[in-house]
DNA sequence: GTCTATAGCTGGATAGAC
DNA sequence: GTCTATCCAGCTATAGAC
């Protein structure tokens, strides 16, 4: 009944599975419905575990934030690095799964102060990162960053992103293909044809 | 210990003090904080009655998202029909209380499918009738819009405002003020300075 | 319209057997 | 590490007195 194995290693079996049950539960019906007896059932383990492995429900909601986070971190570093990062970051940041976890989470920390402690700390790491990323290519691409400083532009990128992705998750996707057009043209005119296809599975 | 009046005018007392409740206690504590017994307690009214006004709870939060639905509605229309459409928008849209009690009801929509589809509902409405107005707004600017469609446009206002609002919420507000220069910068070219405040008073 | 009382349920958290 | 049993709190919703 427990998953054969993490890709990390060394975690136990029921600790992951209740890590995996917590983000899809979240996903499918939101935070609220994240509680012990049902996130042990959706794992398919003894809900005594949640308390054995992670304390109080917080503690669950952090590490599958922090996981999460960590994941983040990394894909952004690679798509930095990348060949095309601005059409990587694009991608990146369109990916839907991300976009929905983060409104639970949003939601969450509106009312559980350790997680919006640890949001907001995350956040502010992941964004110096992009921003020191962006401000070298821009400039290599010759970009009047007085006119268009990085920030405003990995603002905008990333906040048409994730409102749409915000908007899609209620089924509404009108004016996304006119947004995603004038987007893609401006990245286009920097990067040239998009020459890999970014995206990827979710998770 | 109930408000004395609703500006509505025929609303009873109690009703609208368990709205204004739900819509307080959401915005300082999440969707989650609003249980019967608690919402009741904030408005200084007993719980029996939100049963009594509202039935199940769905219909209350329902009722919450109507009411500011209206509002949104209505006060949208006077931006679009003012002298300078643009900013006005953009003022009404980067509103704090609007973005957070967004947040909420997204999260909420999640697990309450009677409110997703509400919230599905309104935003086409709402949508449609932003890009009826900014087409011909942008048309009147000499905008080309083959390059510039006025959906576009006006989702990635939405999306900017709406994200630095969001990011606001827990605290967040790197790189918002060159994001805000920028766009700002940009409505200026259109509609030359802003000559009336429109920033308000929320609610 | 307003209030009390209460049925019936679900959840967080712990103690303790195995 | 895993599972059972259980305490206690808080919640929705209704019935019925006033």
């Amino acid at each position: 009944m427990a998953s054969i194995a993490s890709d990390g290693g060394d975690e136990s079996d029921a600790r992951t599975a209740l890590l995996d049950a917590t983000q899809r539960l979240m996903l499918s019906e939101g935070y609220a419905a994240v509680t012990s007896r049902r996130v042990a059932a959706e794992a398919g383990v003894n809900p005594g575990l949640v308390y054995y492995y992670f304390g109080p429900m917080d503690e669950l909601f952090l590490e599958v934030f922090r996981r999460s986070a960590a994941r983040s971190l990394e894909r952004q570093a690679e798509a930095l690095a990348s060949e095309q990062p601005l059409w990587a970051l694009w991608d990146l940041i369109r990916d839907q799964t991300n976009t929905a976890l983060n409104v639970e989470f949003l939601a969450l920390g509106n009312h559980r102060k350790a997680v919006m402690a640890e949001m907001k700390e995350f956040s502010l790491r992941f964004r110096r990162l992009q921003f020191e990323g962006l401000s070298t290519i821009l400039a290599a691409y010759g970009v009047d960053t007085s006119q268009w400083p990085p920030e405003a532009v990995m603002l905008l990128m990333d906040a048409a992103a994730r409102f749409m992705g915000e908007e899609r998750s209620y089924g509404l996707n009108l004016g996304h293909s006119h947004t995603i057009t004038v987007v893609e043209r401006l990245i286009g005119q920097l990067e040239g044809k998009r020459r890999t296809r970014g995206r990827r599975r979710a998770r």
